[in-house]
RNA sequence: GCGGGAGUAGCUCAGUUGGUAGAGCGUCAGCCUUCCAAGCUGAAUGUCGCCGGUUCGAACCCGGUCUCCCGCUCCA
């Protein structure tokens, strides 16, 4: 466990020191869980958010791209089930210090009183037989009569004071059932306190004027939105996607784990838009497609694994995560969900404009189905960042720290190296950046031994170093070297082009997915 | 929000009983001209998180405050 923190801790000053990540406004000591991405961290990022456009808007004849607003017309979000869903009243307890979810405590205590009515129920069940009607017990049995209202009262008053948002009321309610803390029992309680996990913002520049709006806790609303503009314009036909990149807001009570879980993040989302009674098909399809997507980048199959939910959330009728195994174990890196018609019906009604696709083969109209895949970008930055960063022990007993991403992810493609700086070497290696920086990222470092240049571009993770050397004058050759092998091969300079394209293209990375 | 830990150079960290700050690595310039870091010479960089107090004198003691990290709670 020790050792994991460790490593942890090392890919967190490695993305520092090496111009990945660093904290947000670090000159006024940071903001909690807010990170800026760095001149490596930019090009890392954008490799990465590109390597999924490509394979799924470019790639897919039936996939089209979408880049909508982050503030979005309020209902929306009511639509959506943010409003109401995305806010907890939170209680403290001040002995044990825990902290729980108010509603969350109440309906446990009317639980438990249901699960009394039930007892009373089955054994009455046991007693009186076939005969039993149950119906009739519950409302002629005194005792679960008792029960039975009990909890819907608590629950009613719950639900009332909740909705009037008088928290006051709700940690009355509380104190009132004489609910304690589940571990320690203790009944000495804070007040209830509302958080929004919507972040609010004001359109408008006078106050009076101004409309409450929220920046988008996910992408995917934008989606759904535009929905038939996209599907009539583009002449889309069932089933397709539309794909997005693009930050999201969440306002989470505590945010942790470096850019694991930031409160400002970005999501690449497609939602795929099918016909009814085909989404377990396209939901079981897209899961193993991402899955390949993820292990195409060669991080080690090991590293993946499925977690189906068992509990959904109120929109899906299937969820599965792909989790990857970060520095402090398998967390979510993707959702796969089946939305069903969840979010286009609730448009619809609060909307009141029609959402429906016209199917011709069937000769019907209908809300489509959408299954949903959702990567955070920020955490496939994480993914890819940390695995690649490596120990290694050289045969000599020397150990030296290498960054092995992806090629098709560096940041730079390659270092163009003269062996000395005279000779003519630097202005060969300058002639040879001329030619390659049309097409890739390229860098030139001429300072220090090469030997430890080499190493330098390791630890910054550039795949491959070419070396101009006194030979390259007389024959056009330069030496190319891998980071990962460290072996070096001679090849014509002509060819460097074509070699760097096969290496760190994204055709040559996406056809392994076929 | 509560509890714990911590803020000293780009990174990792040291700093004795209070006497105006150091190391390693890194960076930069130069030497060397060498194909796998740790050769030589030189240099830059810190309001010791911030504010206040005690003191002749505070990185160190006291009070306050801010921030970060970890745990709890939450996580669409």
């Amino acid at each position: 466990m020790a050792k994991k923190e460790d490593t942890f801790k090392k890919v967190i000053s490695h993305a520092k020191e090496y111009g990945y990540i660093f904290g947000s406004s670090e000159i006024y000591d940071g903001l909690s869980a807010v990170y800026d991405y760095g001149q490596n961290g930019a090009e890392l990022k954008k490799n990465i958010r590109e390597y999924w456009w490509k394979s799924m808007v470019q790639m897919h004849e039936n996939i089209v791209g979408l880049d909508a607003s982050i503030f979005m017309h309020p209902t929306t979000w009511k639509a959506s089930g943010h409003v109401d869903a995305f806010n907890d009243p939170l209680i403290d307890n001040k002995d044990s210090k825990k902290r729980y979810r108010a509603d969350v405590l109440i309906e446990d205590h009317a639980e438990k009183i249901l699960q009394k009515a039930n007892k009373e129920i089955a054994k009455a069940k046991k007693r009186f037989g076939d005969d039993f009607d149950e119906e009739q017990y519950k409302t002629t049995n005194p005792r679960v009569v008792k029960y039975l209202a009990e909890n819907k009262a608590i629950l009613a008053r719950m639900g009332s004071s909740l909705e009037k948002e008088d928290l006051e009321d709700v940690k009355a309610l509380i104190e009132e059932l004489g609910i304690g803390c589940p571990e320690s029992g203790s009944k000495n309680w804070t007040d209830v306190r509302q958080f929004n996990l919507m972040f609010g913002t004001k359109l408008g520049a006078s106050a009076d004027s101004a409309m409450d709006l929220y920046l988008r806790p996910e992408t995917a609303q934008g989606i759904f939105v535009n929905f038939l503009n996209v599907q009539k314009t583009g002449r889309m036909k069932l089933p397709f996607g539309i794909a997005q990149t693009g930050k999201a807001f969440r306002n989470e009570i505590v945010a942790r784990q470096f850019i694991f879980r930031m409160r400002e993040f970005e999501q690449m989302e497609m939602q795929f838009f099918v016909r009814p009674g085909e989404d377990q098909k396209y939901y079981e399809y897209w899961k193993e497609t991402r899955l390949k997507w993820h292990m195409s980048l060669g991080l080690g199959e090991e590293n993946y694994r499925f977690h189906d939910h068992d509990k959904l959330a109120h929109y899906a009728n299937a969820a599965a995560d792909i989790e990857f195994n970060f520095p402090f174990g398998f967390k979510e890196l993707e959702g796969i969900h089946s939305r069903t018609d969840f979010d286009l019906k609730a448009h619809e009604e609060f909307s009141g404009k029609k959402l429906q696709y016209f199917d011709h083969e069937l000769n019907e109209n209908y809300v489509p189905y959408v299954v949903e895949t959702s990567v955070g970008l920020d955490r496939m930055f994480l993914a890819v960042f940390s695995k690649s960063l490596q120990e290694e022990t050289l045969e000599d007993g020397s150990s030296r720290t290498v960054l092995k991403l992806p090629a098709v992810l560096a940041p730079t493609k390659a270092a163009i190296l003269p062996l000395v700086k005279k000779d003519g070497l630097p202005e060969l290696a300058r002639e040879i950046i001329g030619e390659l920086k049309w097409n890739f990222n390229v860098a030139y470092d001429e300072k220090d031994a090469v030997g430890r240049r080499y190493r330098r571009q390791d630890a910054n993770g550039t795949p491959f170093c070419i070396t101009v050397d006194h030979q390259s004058l007389e024959d056009k050759t330069v030496t190319i070297r891998d980071r990962d092998t460290m072996e070096q091969e001679r090849v014509a300079i002509i060819d460097l082009e074509r070699i760097l394209e096969e290496k760190t293209s994204f055709k040559s990375w996406l056809t392994k997915l076929k």
